[in-house]
DNA sequence: CGACTTGTTGACACTGCTCAAGATACGTGG
DNA sequence: CCACGTATCTTGAGCAGTGTCAACAAGTCG
């Protein structure tokens, strides 16, 4: 699959660009190898080299660090259709590793090296998905000087709109990885989202399936 | 290129560090329009169209966004040498100011957007450029998490590094500047670093002025 | 059905915030 | 150069929100 040439990844990458949010990013899976993972098997490693660039294509893959005293940091959740991987020198910041059962496109990023160079357009894009996960890591950290409730409440307004549903979503995710996400212990998170439970703000079939009933009120507590 | 000679640039540095640190970034600079900033004036505004591009040529800016209820959060603090004003779309995210009074570089998108399609240096320049910003945003991420003696750790580490200094350096931003970029209060902010004096971490000849004395004690602190 | 993982709830401790006052540094005009 | 007013920084006391530790409940898989 590798042995597929510049020329083909760029007309790949040349031809959806900008049919959707993720359109134009789909034309990078096209040419990437298909890779299936087991829940909570490794992508890759923290410190290994970013020898690939990968884009969801079903499932839920976290990224994380563990910190000096051990307690674990999720960088960011990546649904299918978005692109992850990407580094500013050629080592990962952090591990990756999927949430659940998922298939992952990986390209070698070489083959972006080569054919970026000539390609204006494919450099366009990978810029301006370095620049969508930029937007991203900036949200991350404003999320983390809120309030428990507000960050809460800014977690379930996100996953519902990347859900692409109105109301309700099944979260891919465990307790303790928002908990990770969000900076907070995961019994924080836990009380948290009872609290909206009883106030009618949404209702939980199960842990897992978030029922929004009261958008205003989340809204009013997101920045 | 340039009324503005590469050497007149350099002059005003206050950083060789930092001059040699984004060389390659300077020729971005060199084409641009130098502009003179007084202490707290304002660059850009928030959701304000991005137009420029800037780079830090003396003093230093900071980035902000108030949130809902009325704090401030600061993005991100540039120093001479550093890149800012880079966007996912054509609007920013953050407000931009002055610290003190500053010269920076100013060049407008629309030039990189003509040449960069033609320029495939350039082209890798500004991507790197976004991918040590999407760095940085990451790093500040996980400082959020940390406890409050650790952020101002971190903080002087970071800022001991970006000096160029080995030992003291001096602190061009205010306690308020440096809480609200650590997600804690001035008061908290204040307490940590006298607590460092107190027990020979650090000096302080005067509040700006730090002294680093014990570089281990930090780094322990330090994820 | 039983073992294990994941999630919920409770009691208490502690870090960091709030509110308040005082100290120091700084800029400006006399 | 000094005096005053203002902005910045430090320090203190009490409190609120979140973490810690522990027990229990629910869900999941073999």
């Amino acid at each position: 699959m590798h042995t597929l040439s510049s020329i083909t990844v760029a007309q790949h990458l040349t031809s959806r660009a900008a049919l959707s949010r993720h359109a134009d990013a789909f034309g990078i899976a096209n040419v990437g190898t298909p890779m299936r993972y087991a829940r909570n098997a490794e992508i890759y490693g923290d410190e290994e080299e970013a020898e690939y660039l990968y884009q969801v294509v079903s499932g839920a893959v976290r990224t994380h660090k563990i910190l000096a005293d051990g307690r674990r940091q999720i960088g960011d959740f990546y649904l299918p259709g978005d692109i992850f991987g990407l580094e500013f020198d050629d080592h990962h910041e952090f591990s990756a590793e999927a949430i659940c059962n998922s298939t992952v496109m990986s390209i070698k990023r070489q083959v972006f090296r080569e054919t970026a160079g000539h390609d204006a357009r494919l450099s366009r894009e990978l810029w301006s998905a370095t620049k969508r996960q930029l937007k991203r890591a900036e949200k991350h950290a404003l999320l983390l000087v809120l309030t428990a409730q507000e960050r809460v409440a800014a977690f379930l307004l996100e996953m519902l709109e990347r859900s692409g549903k109105t109301d309700s979503f099944e979260l891919p995710m465990s307790r303790q990885d928002i908990a990770d996400y969000l900076g907070m212990t995961i019994e924080t998170v836990s009380r948290t989202v009872t609290a909206f439970e009883t106030d009618g703000t949404i209702a939980l079939p199960s842990a897992r399936c978030i029922v929004i009933r009261k958008h205003q009120a989340l809204r009013a507590l997101d920045s």
